[in-house]
DNA sequence: TTGTAGGCGTTATCAC
DNA sequence: GTGATAACGCCTACAA
């Protein structure tokens, strides 16, 4: 029912090829007379000819789309990458397909199948796959594809945060806050990202107890409960969290076991607070009156880096060699962490 | 390169059609012969065959792909929107595509045009354009369509909140904390939804002053800079603000005004601490040691009456009326807000 | 400068 | 049951 190139080529006399070579735009359309050239156009215009992107693009195998596949785009970390990525392929030409696994390789797989057959450019994949073979399994060897967040052995293309950088910054910062003990709150083992940081840390501290489970509020909220159990002399100075989820539901516990210690500042039923260490922003926490030190990512720059790593592979370009990118991020603490910090130099224990 | 019905056809000495009958599934494969069906799927499974769904949606006329298209993904309010559309989406069968505007018609304009051409089979649309008329222009008369957040008179499938059950509810929950005398910070005045949140609450209180820009933190913090220049019997009891966004800026410049205030509840330079009622969630809310009430939308049944407006449309099925839906929300308030009005009951001014 | 024709991979309409 | 054959809308040699 739209207009097809071949509508207008009726209405103007003149062929498919002609049509289409009119507004292909560029150097083709300037071998056409001017004259059939206006003629097209005017008719084009005047029946609100639309390309059928589909037709395009089984022809020309490609789509002008490109995947991006998370964990959980509802997650602000991924969100925020997502309409910055997003912002930057439209600039590009290239639209965005959503998707999310949800931790879960069944659906990871469905997609990893689904969106090449479907014609997608390229993508940019949070994988929970963790080798390149069993990626490859799925994708087609030459799909132009950048690895997020958790890179894997053998894929240049891959956009990551140096774990060893951010999380001795995370140590480091909790070190000179004569931290010596420390609670960890760890997401799934089989995930690089978190293993990895819980493993670094493990390392700097002396560690009084550990929870693992999924990367959500409510691991985080068990994890408190669970601490608080531990003999007073036993408690942690620290409690250090793989990611924001898990210290967000850390922190939700805590307001509601000691209430009048989170709120007032005054009279908590714990000696001090322990710190809570995280990786990724917690939302406020200027605001939150807990401690807390937070290893920031860039999230802008990982944004730009996928898709500077995506687009020669896009665009074909061979010569231009990839290698891994792995960015700095800095450690932030807020200002109950540094009022903290005051004190406890002012008198020491 | 990747094996197509004619490879399958080759190899098993049939032709394209029996091929593309057997991998139909359902009620067509049953009409061949066991032998050549077994045939067929072995080799197709064997070549590692996949389906070309671009050739597919040019012949069938869908994409089986929606389109998503909000003001700006990483807004919260929205990010968990599209995650939960898109894990709905999925387990219908489709593809979510994801389209910020930015609050700007002209990107709007685009993506309402491209969309179509992309053969999309629906989208849902968080709209920049205010009229029916408007918005056809761009989009074919048949494209199934949801309107979400920001209804557009004469459109059947929209999905919103009730904004005057929700505005009333914020102003009953302050005219219950004694507030007389508000500051308004508002977005956009052309966006419905700010619009007429400011109105309701403009005649439900005295304004003592109003701060309008773009839906953003800036705005905020702006505002607030404002309202303290304000004469101090001129100082409102509360501040509205229509959306999230602008709410975070108001909270980070009084942060950033009277640290002392906000951190350490007693101290404060003000008498006592504007509430601040907000649209939307405020991540953390229930720790901000402000007092804040926080008219609360029911995401998940957002996400989920949009697809439900959807996919009668995308089946083609007449019969079931559409109607706007209309959600009711409730409201929220923090613990500092709770706080406060103990106190306040307690010695009355 | 322009037109003809073939094909991208599917589905669908016919015949046999 | 099965196989030609014609679209779907577009791009692009190859001719003219």
């Amino acid at each position: 029912m739209p207009p097809t190139l071949n509508d207008i080529a009726r209405e103007t006399n003149t062929s498919v090829s002609t049509v289409s070579r009119v507004l292909a735009g560029g150097t083709v359309s300037q071998r056409i007379s001017t004259a059939t050239r206006g003629r097209v156009l005017a008719a084009a215009k005047a029946m609100g000819y639309r390309p059928n992107l589909m037709a395009r693009g089984l022809r020309t195998r490609q789509s002008k789309t490109i995947a991006l596949l998370v964990s959980d785009i509802a997650n602000p970390f991924f969100s925020q990458i997502g309409s910055l990525v997003e912002q930057s392929l439209h600039r590009h030409g290239y639209s965005l397909v959503l998707c999310n696994s949800g931790e879960d390789p069944a659906i990871e797989q469905q997609y990893l199948e689904l969106l090449p057959q479907k014609g997608i450019d390229g993508m940019i994949v949070v994988p929970l796959v963790r080798t390149r073979k069993a990626l490859y399994e799925h994708v087609p060897e030459r799909m132009p594809l950048v690895i997020l967040d958790r890179p894997i052995p053998g894929i240049a293309a891959s956009v990551s945060s140096d774990e060893e950088q951010l999380t001795g910054l995370l140590c480091d910062t909790l070190g000179r806050a004569l931290v010596r003990n420390v609670a960890i709150v760890a997401g799934p083992h089989h995930i690089v990202t978190h293993r990895r940081r819980a493993e670094i840390v493990g390392k700097c501290f002396h560690v009084v107890a550990r929870h693992e489970g999924p990367a959500q509020r409510e691991t985080g909220r068990q994890a408190l409960l669970k601490f608080d159990a531990l003999a007073p002399d036993q408690q942690p100075d620290a409690i250090v969290c793989t990611n924001n989820h898990l210290g967000q539901g850390v922190i939700d516990a805590m307001a509601q076991t000691e209430p009048s210690g989170i709120l007032g500042g005054a009279g908590a039923t714990r000696g001090t607070l322990p710190i809570i260490a995280v990786f990724d922003e917690i939302p406020m926490m200027h605001l939150l009156p807990v401690p807390i030190v937070c290893s920031m990512q860039d999230i802008p720059m990982l944004a730009d880096a996928c898709v500077r790593q995506l687009l020669p592979q896009l665009a074909g370009d061979t010569k231009t060699k990839i290698e891994p990118i792995l960015l700095e991020s800095r450690a932030v603490t807020n200002r109950a962490f540094q009022v903290r910090q005051k004190t406890q130099s002012a008198a020491p224990a």
